[in-house]
Order: C-alpha cells, then sequence, then structure tokens
DNA sequence: TTATTATATAAACACTTTATTATATAACTA
DNA sequence: TAGTTATATAATAAAGTGTTTATATAATAA
C-alpha cells in the first residue's frame, strides 16, 4: 500500500479533483486547465506536482506543452482500500438486519 | 456533492484510516480505539471528531461511553465520485486499444 | 536573434491541521 | 460521598498547505 495519504489528500482539494474532472474529458494543457479557476498559472501547476505525485495522473512532452491525462494506478489503490470498508458496511447492516430480526423474536417471547 | 472535501481529506490521515480499519471489525469504544496508537487520548477524540464530522463514523451513548461505527454515507459519496474517473479511464484505454490498432494499420499501409 | 508562449521553481505569507498539556464533566465504583 | 474511568474541550506550539509575486528555462514565432 504505497501511497494512500498522497492519493486521498490529492483528492481532498476541490480544485484538484475538477482538474480530474476535465482531464476525464481527456488530455489537455497545464494553460487549459488553469483557464477556468480564479488562481495564477504557477497555483495549478503546483496542484498539478500534487497528483502526479500522487500517481493521479501522467504527463508527456510535446515541446513547450506538457499535456496531462488521468491515471489508473492510485485510483485502483483507492478502490481497493475502500473495499474492506464495502464489505464492513454490509456485514453491519446484514447484521443489523439479524438484531432486528431478533428484536421481533424477543418482543415475541416478552408477550407470550 | 455535499461534503467530498470532508470525506476525501479525512481519509488522508493514516492515523484515521486505521481507526476505520478497526471499526470495520466492529463497533468500539473512544479507549479501546486509542490504545494502538503512540498518541494521547485527546489526539483519538479529534481524529474521531473528524470523521464523525465527514459522515464516515456515527457514535451513540453507552453510559460513560460512546461507542463508534461505521457510517455508510460517505463512503456511498466517494464511490460516486469515483465513478465518474473509473469510467473516464476505461475510456481511455479503450481509445488506447484504438489507437495501437490504428498504429499497426498505419504502419501497414506505410510498408504497403 | 529577439520576442513571446508554456511551464516550472523559489521565497514569502496567511491559514489550517495535528499534536500536547491541562482541565472539565458525566458516569460508574467502593 | 469520594475516587476513578471515559470522554470532551481549550490553549498553544509545530508543521503543513495553498496562494501570490517574481523569476527562470525551454520551445516557438517573427
Amino acid at each position: 500500500m504505497p501511497n494512500l495519504d498522497a492519493s486521498f489528500s490529492a483528492m481532498a482539494d476541490p480544485t484538484r479533483r475538477a482538474i480530474l474532472a476535465r482531464l476525464a474529458l481527456g488530455e489537455t494543457t497545464v494553460m487549459e486547465l488553469a483557464k477556468p479557476f480564479a488562481m495564477t498559472q504557477p497555483a495549478v501547476s503546483r496542484h498539478l506536482k500534487v497528483l502526479e505525485g500522487a500517481g493521479l495522473i501522467m504527463r508527456r512532452i510535446d515541446g513547450a506543452r506538457r499535456p496531462c491525462r488521468l491515471a489508473p494506478s492510485a485510483i485502483v489503490e483507492i478502490d481497493q482500500w475502500l473495499d474492506g470498508l464495502r464489505q464492513a458496511l454490509a456485514k453491519n447492516y446484514d447484521r443489523l438486519d439479524e438484531v432486528l430480526a431478533g428484536v421481533k423474536t424477543e418482543r415475541r417471547k416478552a408477550r407470550r
């Protein structure tokens, strides 16, 4: 489990999530990513560095441009980690059903 | 999209992920959650507050204890948000396949 | 070559987060 | 009732984050 810290905290920032959402539409450059935000280009470059460090995006070199696109690895890791919680929640629901069933039985007993 | 900020940044801390992993085994008290950590009880209480604020855990009252358990809502939200990225990645893979297929075709053309 | 474009890096600063110690409160126990 | 246990809150210090401005570098255009 390499960088769950990095992946989750990269996702914790709304600007970075917006960048990821934009990249979900396809590869694009830093300047184009920066456009929608009320923020300077260096700020966006830093966010991209965070996303790259977390393994959420990759960059290639195209002349003076560094087009970015989504990378799968970090998302796969996050998914895998969340699986444990999902399963636990599913089990807890089952147990809750059991408890509710038990309560009914108890009531019936008490009423008898 | 209510508190993705809160959910993701709650998950970004390794202590908090360890607490969630412990809670995946079942409900437990603050003191028992605190035991495995080289950290004071108030520090753990604060982490629990963060997790509760993010909707990742719930607490009930049992005398002087406040047993905690996993809550489903935040995890569902995170999952839903990640779905967009998962789908985009799947599409990108498809496109990559197309590109690779295209390259082969090009080569064949060029060689012709 | 010079000017411009695309991007990165560094210094500085405000703001937030995480931890600690000290203390408060409510619930048990003797 | 007094002492102990379980937990929360407040003040505070240390570390981390996000932003800006200023500047650097490499690629492109004129």
